[in-house]
DNA sequence: TGTACATCAGTGAACGCGCGTTCACTGATGTAC
DNA sequence: TGTACATCAGTGAACGCGCGTTCACTGATGTAC
């Protein structure tokens, strides 16, 4: 009887998700690090040793909660910019940098559970690794998608440092296209020449790009994970009251900087 | 008797400094926030309670663990600068960079306890923040540099893209100045015309100047924002496994970033 | 220089708490014939 | 359809542990006269 199989399945997958909650609720609460399967338990009216039954250990539910974390933002990168024209490349990474920061901010615990610095004495095994990585997978196929796209069109190699027309008429954020060096001397991925990267960083530009953004060149790769260490960074900062005193209510600043970087990776 | 006096005074600074020392030993071993006065009591040989004495709390342990962390990255980020001719500010830019990282690396531990997730329940009170903001000095006085010398100069205004010799001779990792937009468009900090920032970032980076860095624009103070979250960001990832199966041994990725960083900054 | 007193460092026991995990158990839910 | 058995969920008590903090205390170190 599969009907009735699936009704006890049903009642274990329900109250695993109940589990999850409420140690997402108490993570929440009181904060990264302090979960505590007896307080989960107390919180279910359950009694502490009814848990064993779901997670057969503290840092398996652990484990279930970071998968979860990652998942729940991965996805939201995911749908962020399939909801774009798929040639709106800046369109797509704006997108996505703004999904992670507000679900970052929605979710500071969850946030710091996969982002911030490592639970002590607990080590995540390699079944988080495939949503941990949505997120860079994201990225790399926008990266993709621009490079291919202006390796085919004829607009680059312009030498001049006022830039594509488009990247400045995309430019909706006033001041993104400022004093320092903005997109002028990068027309785009995939222009012409460029000093090769030296060694140790080549090989894992390339294994990133096999694995992420096949196709683009090493030298964009290096830049893309460079944004991709910067928008992470201040987002930590933000969370982690870093930024107070200086770009405290973040939101300009947050913008500015994913146009800035956006530059930077050579984006249209 | 003065002497009397600091002999007694000079056994407690020592019990004090042993105290936070064995603590940060703990810390190293048994992770961020696993600290606990007990096992601190238990390895200096002394009964938990003796060290009421001298800290009146965990938390106030925990502080000045944190204000010591700073003081001594600081301090580093000061001495490597300070080291080197105050008008090459790349090579204190560089060596800056270079210091926090490898400080991190050193003391994975100290720097999650000021870098990384905030403790639950721990509220860093007002006195960290003069300690705190050390590197932040550091960073602020060289661009402060960089800035009036590059507006003393009359290199500055040439509006091709192929940037100032000074810069390109400098560089001495390779493909510092790849493809993508070099410091050629950008002379250096305080060139021309450059669109206004919009408004609350405006009289964010112009407090930022005002505390940080005297005179420099404020597109210039928040690319060096951008900047500087792009450093701790990158530091934060390499130490937190992020970077496994991308850029995972970081010295290549690191310093490519930290020259990418300048030229974005605009730094000569 | 010597004595009486005050300050301080460190002790040891205790309070009250929470934790992860184990184990033998009771019932309920499902399965096979 | 009904019965005998197996599987599973949840219970309650217990083990052994560690924690932060308080408190009355004993000596040693310092101070004043």
């Amino acid at each position: 009887m599969t009907a009735s199989q699936t009704a006890r399945e049903r009642a274990r997958a329900e109250l695993t998700r109940e589990i999850k909650a409420a140690a997402r609720r108490q993570l929440a609460a009181t904060g990264a690090q302090r979960l505590s399967l007896r307080a989960v338990a107390r919180e279910l009216g359950m009694v502490s040793s009814a848990l064993y039954r779901y997670f057969p250990s503290r840092d398996d539910l652990l484990t279930a909660l970071i998968i979860d974390a990652y998942d729940a933002l991965g996805e939201r990168a995911e749908q962020a910019t399939a909801a774009l024209p798929r040639a709106d490349i800046r369109g797509r990474w704006r997108a996505c940098c703004a999904v992670v920061r507000s679900w970052a901010l929605a979710h500071p615990h969850e946030y710091a559970l996969i982002y911030g610095s490592p639970v002590p004495g607990y080590q995540a095994p390699r079944e988080t690794i495939p949503s941990a990585s949505r997120v860079a997978v994201v990225l790399g196929g926008l990266l993709a998608d621009a490079w291919t796209a202006s390796t085919a069109s004829p607009t680059t190699g312009a030498g001049t440092s006022t830039g594509t027309p488009a990247t400045n008429a995309d430019a909706d954020a006033g001041p993104g296209t400022g004093p320092a060096p903005g997109p002028g001397t990068s027309p785009g991925p995939g222009t012409g020449t460029q000093a090769p990267l030296q060694e140790p960083l080549r090989r894992q530009a390339e294994l990133v790009a096999a694995a992420i953004a096949p196709g683009v060149d090493g030298a964009a790769i290096v830049r893309a994970l460079v944004a991709w260490t910067q928008l992470f960074g201040m987002i930590s900062f933000e969370l982690f009251g870093q930024l107070a005193g200086s770009a405290d209510p973040a939101d300009a600043f947050f913008s500015y900087a994913v146009d800035q970087m956006a530059d930077f990776v050579g984006l249209p």
